[in-house]
DNA sequence: GCCGTTTTCGGCCCGACTGTTTTCAGTCG
């Protein structure tokens, strides 16, 4: 019998959300439903490969996967789907799923237009609404009939432009906006700056960001509010009261502003930091204790108390938990800690080394780079330009090669102030060798090797072989994922991981805010199993050797400090720890 | 469907808003 390869764990965790919604509208209790997406978050977030967890039968240790779970986790190991899955499918048209999304139209409604006028997709409820049938249903009316209408076209128009009409935006993007306008409502305003602050999942510092949630505490809101509404940087207020008021920046990304009494900021910058993961399992934690946490106080039930704080930290410190930096809010373990973590910061960086010159497809000089770096804080960089088969016309011969090490010695010795180290960052071919012989890969300060072409033929064993090679210092952008356009090669990371303790080879987090290429969780497995993480910019200009920023991002929400990343330290002691101690 | 300092059954996080209703269910973040 032919072997079909595993799912990954986002494989997995699609298959329990499409369980979940569609026991959703097939009427299940709430709770089981909420249920398979719990388990699906945690498979998700899982670093080692479930489906090996599966076969183990030790897939019932990790949170919210329980025996029953198990069984139809075997069963799609063993036969390739889940067979309450098929008779869901069969039952519930894919349409119905598809209407969930429009806004305002939940699961429980969309069961009723299905029961009770056929209504299986978009199409059959446009019809419906334009026949005036949907406000004959109890509980709906005239006026939900047409906001589904506008809801529909807004899907049409979004699906004519190519997107499905809820994007997320990377994260430079947003929090370029939302610092703007922290700073913009702040000086209009005179607040107080720590009581004024952007939260939700840029202050996470999460690799895409959905909208932006900016919190204030004042004494008089409705200054803030007029601010937000004259804010230039405002293309639109949709709803606006003496609480706060929501609307649309130009590039059409959704911004809502919360506004309370200063005394209370704290509960309200904790509420609205979250993840929703985190401060769901704060409040489960504080019921217990008979606290109900909400972005308005602490209320105890025994004495009807309702505590509030200024500071976000005495919120924490009121539920007997450790405050732990936004980064961490995930649900991934931070509400146990005892002490917080030291978690890496910008400062920290030494070096960088992973950057890209004229020599490449880059578009400034070895010297520039080293000039930008050194102006930037950094005592030393890698010049690790592609190499011979990169190809666009950008590769690097190894006589080329020769020549640029010349001039890396030559501007190194030139510059004070920073160290310039002669590096390359070599393609893994497709068997896993690299471009230049051994001889000169070994006269170099620093080799970056990745993958670059070829991503379906077998990654694994090709950094894998690149891992074993003596030369080889660190495994650039390891899975090549490109967030929001490519998914990452089908690279066994686990393997990676282990072959890089195993050979002293370091893992990059590359800082393109586009790739934040190991994902945190991946790099928080490949610390835990010994694994140096070195932190690049893969800058291909001077201005983008800012993009270290992003992957401290990354490696802050891997709980990485400055021991578990090779370039916090001085070079004189990250080159003894290169393998073989070269 | 999961889970246990309320422990193998009976619960399971919180509040605002909306539109539909005359007190609330559904949706959303």
């Amino acid at each position: 019998m032919a072997s079909r390869p595993d799912p990954t764990n986002g494989e997995i965790a699609e298959v329990l959300v499409e369980l979940g919604d569609r026991y959703e509208l097939d009427g299940a209790n709430v709770h089981r439903v909420l249920a398979y997406r719990r388990a699906a978050d945690t498979i998700r977030d899982t670093p080692r490969s479930v489906a090996a967890m599966v076969r183990a039968g030790t897939v019932t240790d990790l949170d919210g996967v329980g025996t029953t779970l198990e069984e139809k986790l075997v069963a799609l190991l063993d036969t390739g789907g889940i067979p309450v899955l098929e008779k869901l499918r069969a039952k519930i048209p894919e349409g119905l799923l598809r209407i969930t999304k429009l806004p305002g139209l939940g699961p429980k409604k969309a069961r009723r237009l299905h029961a009770e006028l056929g209504i299986d997709g978009p199409d059959a409820l446009r019809r419906a609404i334009e026949e005036r049938r949907v406000r004959a249903l109890s509980g709906f009316g005239a006026r939900t009939e047409e906001r589904l209408l506008e809801a529909l076209d807004r899907a049409d128009a979004a699906a004519a432009d190519g997107h499905d009409g809820a994007e997320r935006v990377l994260l430079p993007r947003a929090r370029e906006i939302g610092d703007a306008l922290v700073a913009e409502l702040r000086d209009a305003t005179g607040i107080d700056p720590d009581r004024i602050a952007l939260a939700g999942s840029a202050r996470r510092w999460a690799e895409t960001v959905h909208d932006l949630d900016v919190v204030a505490g004042a004494d008089d809101p409705a200054a803030v509010v007029a601010a937000f509404a004259a804010s230039d940087l405002i293309a639109r207020v949709d709803r606006s009261g003496e609480h706060g008021a929501s609307g649309v920046t130009h590039s059409g990304l959704g911004v809502d502003l919360r506004v309370v009494p200063p005394d209370r900021f704290g509960n309200l910058l904790q509420h609205f930091t979250g993840s929703r993961a985190h401060n769901v399992a704060i409040r489960e934690a504080a019921v217990k204790r008979g606290l109900r946490v909400s972005e308005h106080g602490i209320l105890d039930e025994a004495t009807g108390v309702t505590h509030r704080f200024a500071d976000e930290a005495d919120v924490y410190a009121h539920l007997g938990l450790t405050w732990v930096d936004p980064e961490l809010r995930e649900h991934r373990g931070e509400l146990e800690l005892e002490e917080a973590p030291r978690l890496i910061e910008p400062g920290d960086l030494r070096g960088d080394l992973h950057m890209h010159t004229v020599a490449s497809d880059g578009r400034a000089t070895v010297e520039q780079m080293a000039t930008a770096a050194r102006d930037r804080g950094l005592e030393y960089v890698a010049i690790t330009d592609h190499s011979a088969s990169h190809g666009f016309g950008d590769a690097v011969s190894a006589e080329q090669l020769r020549t640029l090490i010349a001039e890396v010695r030559d501007v190194d010795a030139r510059l004070d102030g920073i160290t310039v180290l002669a590096g390359s960052e070599v393609n893994i071919g497709t068997d896993g060798g690299l471009d230049y012989d051994d001889d000169l890969l070994a006269e170099l300060d620093w080799v970056v090797a990745s993958v670059h072409t070829a991503f379906d033929r077998d990654p694994t064993a090709r950094i894998v072989a690149a891992c074993e090679h003596p030369s080889v210092d660190v495994v650039g952008h390891p899975t090549g994922r490109l967030i929001g356009s490519r998914a990452p090669y089908a690279v066994d990371v686990e393997a990676v991981i282990a072959a890089a303790a195993r050979t002293g080879t370091f893992l990059e987090i590359n800082g393109s805010p586009r790739r934040r290429d190991l994902h945190e969780v991946h790099a928080r497995a490949a610390r835990d199993a010994g694994v140096l993480l070195c932190i690049d910019s893969d800058a291909h200009r001077p201005d983008t050797l800012a993009n270290t920023r992003w992957g401290i991002a990354t490696a802050r929400r891997a709980w990485l400090g400055p021991d578990d990343v090779a370039n916090a330290r001085p070079w004189d002691e990250l080159r003894r720890l290169r393998k073989g101690g070269r």
